[in-house]
DNA sequence: AAGAATTGCCACAGCTTTGCCACAGTTTAA
DNA sequence: TTAAACTGTGGCAAAGCTGTGGCAATTCTT
């Protein structure tokens, strides 16, 4: 899906150069006049990135970008003519995802727009990065090679499935149905208790090599990994 | 826990500069003189930040970054003495997540760090809409995780789905009756204590990790959530 | 085809949760 | 003031959940 991109300055020049770069780059572009207009449309429809100028008539690009923070995750770069250090620190400290100074290239806007989504995809769908870690284990899931301290030892087809769905998803608890749902590939309800078989039989593999990341239980509900004390 | 950040240039006086910047603000750092040490270290364990220069001797640091971003999603940040353009641009379409010129301002490398941690977090943790908050107790509904003041404690299922609805519908009392059937999922009219008994359990556990908000009763009716403190 | 590996199931033991009870203390209403 | 209704508390036992070892069916290997 095209991404939607939003832009406020009041530089007509600047709204309608960087405009044109970012829809030949296929992005989906809204530029407004100021950041009030901005913040209104972006309330009313949220959009993927926002671009700010910090001085604009109305209110300036920092208070836009903390008042969008304040309920959004969106993806913001400040743009400003002012170069100080402290702007600059200022800016990113409020809550925005880069800074870049008047005047820039448009080429570096383009790349730098490109690394935030690229950096939300792969913090996100993820799921096409297979090297996979929990402190002191890797596990590479396409070469199906799983490592604690550097030496190799084996697991099995569903026991490294599932060793690779609770550390794509270790920051939270996994429930039972889940695990049978997107691990087993079990539509239907079922009561199994195949997930227990299988995490039994991973922790003594990863007792057995001394790996520090646990699977622990949460009860009633499910499995979470935990990396293991540093 | 803190975060691991790994750093290569070959000039010492930075290394050491950047190092104790990095460190006074609580992160671990280890630094490298060249990049194929960063490059073998980091294959051994990874690191959560990379702070690579362009110019080093042996492989050279955009290389490096391939080669990184090849096997890892870890976030990647380039620092070169040569600005202009083109290298910039260069740096971050190979896969950084951002990049500096030198000569640059530590505390603005600081604000660009956190910023990337900032972001990361966005992306994976925070990123569901299910967090609750109520006094100084935060609930993510969707991860399971119950925190006061940051430290996290155990609830049992049935404790955590009344906290979540009585946090859900914190601005009104609730009756037993619709706890019963929208926690229990009683359709039929009974007459239990159980809601007391798990209350009982809840304001417990609350207390003894000195949870601000209480759960009160509503006398002949039912209970109502105060976020209590302030 | 025989042997090995994998994996789900079972049964049992041990632990946690949770609803209930009895009783004491509190609030409401007559 | 008194009785009735309601709530807080501790204990308890049934129900539910998890860890464990063993076992059998299935699949993979040789």
């Amino acid at each position: 899906m095209r991404k939607l991109i939003y832009l406020a300055d009041d530089d007509e020049n600047i709204r309608g150069l960087i405009n044109m770069f970012l829809s030949n780059e296929g992005f989906e572009v809204k530029s407004f006049a100021n950041g009030d207009d901005l913040l209104a449309a972006f309330l009313q429809k949220p959009a993927d990135l926002v671009i700010l100028d910090i001085m604009m008539p109305g209110t300036d690009g920092l208070s836009v970008c903390t008042q969008i923070r304040n309920c959004s995750n969106t993806l913001i770069i400040i743009v400003s003519a002012r170069d100080n250090e402290m702007d600059r620190i200022t800016g990113i400290t409020l809550g925005s995802d880069d800074y870049m100074t008047k005047p820039f290239s448009p080429m570096e806007l383009m790349a730098r727009v490109k690394a935030l989504f690229r950096r939300l995809e792969l913090d996100t769908g993820g799921s096409s990065r297979h090297i996979l870690t929990a402190g002191n284990l890797i596990i590479n899931a396409a070469t199906r090679d799983a490592k604690v301290d550097g030496s190799q030892f084996d697991l099995t087809p569903t026991e490294l499935a599932l060793m690779v769905y609770l550390m794509q998803n270790s920051t939270r608890a996994v429930s039972r149905d889940e695990l049978l749902k997107n691990v087993w590939k079990f539509d239907f309800e079922v009561d199994s208790r195949a997930t227990d078989d299988v995490v039994k039989r991973l922790r003594k593999k990863l007792a057995a090599v001394k790996c520090s990341a646990k699977i622990e239980s949460v009860w009633g509900f499910g499995f979470k990994l935990s990396e293991g004390g540093k």
